[in-house]
DNA sequence: GGCTTACCTAGTTG
DNA sequence: ACAACTAGGTAAG
């Protein structure tokens, strides 16, 4: 394949607290994006389009390669439109939920809850992605027992030997998510257990051809919200909230369980992020120590997470943060999310200097406001003292974490780790 | 219904 | 170097 050529720049006047794509991005909900750390530039194939994204205070920039002719998404040509509507505009608007206002929601739920509101000051910009539902599903198939990088591993080769090229650019071709039907060869799962997925090749074989034969055509997409429906689609009114969700998710949810691989944590990722169900509360692991340290749970519920405990915190968080319980879900879920740690743990105590060399101008601040201000890394200069961040992560001495609150120990240990590395260097 | 255990593997930890 | 452990769970008993 030849090299693809890129557009030019675009923008879209959008505030950094409307959508921070940085966090965004990076907090476990899609796991193909490319981060390219000379300009803090994005990339990813949406609907069988190349988009390249980067961000500043005002506006969001895009970029593609020029229209396709014919291996474009069906959804595009039906551009009901005779205003000339940049499709790629619809691609954003549409993948990254852009029509509810976000800060709105937060003060929301900053009113309701305490802990919210403490919290989200530093994670602002936090949206959940309306992805593809077929790619959702198998991603978090993945994502079972496992973690970030190894998932976005998996999801990656995945795409490359399955997927379709799309555009090659700066040497590096792309490849769009293959369909349900590429993946029900006879030696899908022994090729994708090559590929070092693990016992979940058998689940994503097994999905796929349930999927590609035994369902209607669009059936999974058919499981949407229908106020949030798939690309393309005409929204519809959906129906009322309950306790326990709307009849529409509980429907959806109870459907997705049919599939291998796919648990309650899996199903409510899928309904979240790939059918635009906003209710839907995924608890895995990281929530469930939330909820346990931050909202009272663990005393009185059982010690692990059953069913019945899965469905008592879900429904206490819909509770409280209500219909979009599953957006501040995500907020509060990055802000534990060892990648984003030192946010937190920098804030409290740690004084760093940050020095931005291209302009010489000396500013002081912590390394969350650094990220949140988005300085290209290469450009910045991070000077610590060790005794500073010795201070403020006060790595514990007990050699057994586990049995106290080992979470919050355990991400200080690694950050001391990665920040003396960084010194180091 | 609630609780255990096995399941793959790349990367990190001690 | 190298064994042990960890990471967005699920299925089966």
């Amino acid at each position: 394949m030849h090299p693809t050529s890129l557009t030019e720049w675009r923008k879209l006047p959008l505030g950094l607290s409307e959508l921070c794509i940085n966090t965004t991005l990076r907090c476990g909900q899609s796991f193909r994006w490319q981060h390219l750390p000379d300009n803090e530039e994005w990339r990813c194939v949406l609907y069988g389009r190349f988009l390249s994204l980067k961000q500043d205070s005002e506006y969001l920039y895009y970029r593609s390669t020029p229209p396709p002719h014919l291996h474009i998404h069906a959804a595009l040509q039906h551009s009901s439109h005779n205003d000339v509507e940049d499709p790629l505009v619809r691609i954003i608007n549409h993948y990254f939920n852009l029509t509810p206002s976000l800060t709105d929601l937060y003060s929301q739920w900053s009113l309701s809850d305490p802990n919210f509101k403490k919290k989200a000051s530093q994670f602002t910009g936090i949206r959940i992605l309306r992805q593809d539902a077929w790619e959702a599903l198998v991603s978090f198939i993945c994502s079972s027992n496992n973690n970030i990088a190894r998932i976005s591993q998996m999801v990656e080769k995945l795409c490359a030997i399955y997927g379709q090229s799309v555009a090659e650019i700066d040497g590096r071709t792309y490849f769009d998510f293959p369909k349900p039907e590429r993946l029900t060869g006879p030696n899908t799962e022994s090729e994708l257990r090559k590929l070092g997925f693990g016992y979940r090749a058998k689940y994503i074989y097994e999905t796929a051809q349930t999927i590609a034969e035994m369902r209607e055509k669009g059936w999974l997409d058919g499981l949407s919200n229908p106020e949030c429906p798939a690309f393309g689609v005409e929204p519809k009114p959906s129906s009322e909230m309950k306790p326990e969700g709307r009849d529409g998710y509980r429907e959806a949810h109870e459907k997705l369980l049919e599939l291998k691989g796919v648990g309650p944590k899996v199903a409510d990722c899928v309904s979240l992020m790939g059918l635009g169900w906003g209710e839907s509360v995924p608890v895995d692991t990281h929530v469930w120590q939330i909820a346990q340290r931050d909202y009272r749970f663990g005393k009185s519920s059982s010690k692990t997470l059953n069913k019945t405990t899965y469905d008592a915190v879900a429904n206490h968080f819909r509770k409280l943060w209500g219909k979009e319980a599953g957006w501040a879900h995500s907020v509060l879920f990055t802000a534990d999310l060892r990648t984003f740690a030192d946010k937190l743990a920098a804030t409290k105590k740690v004084d760093v200097k940050v020095e931005e060399t291209k302009s010489e101008v000396m500013i002081e601040t912590d390394v969350s406001t650094a990220i949140a201000l988005k300085m290209p890394k290469e450009d910045v200069d991070v000077k610590v003292k060790v005794e500073d961040i010795d201070e403020a992560v006060k790595t514990p001495k007990g050699k057994k974490r586990k049995e106290s609150d080992g979470i919050i120990h355990a991400a200080h240990t690694t950050e001391t780790r990665r920040i003396s590395k960084r010194l180091r260097r």
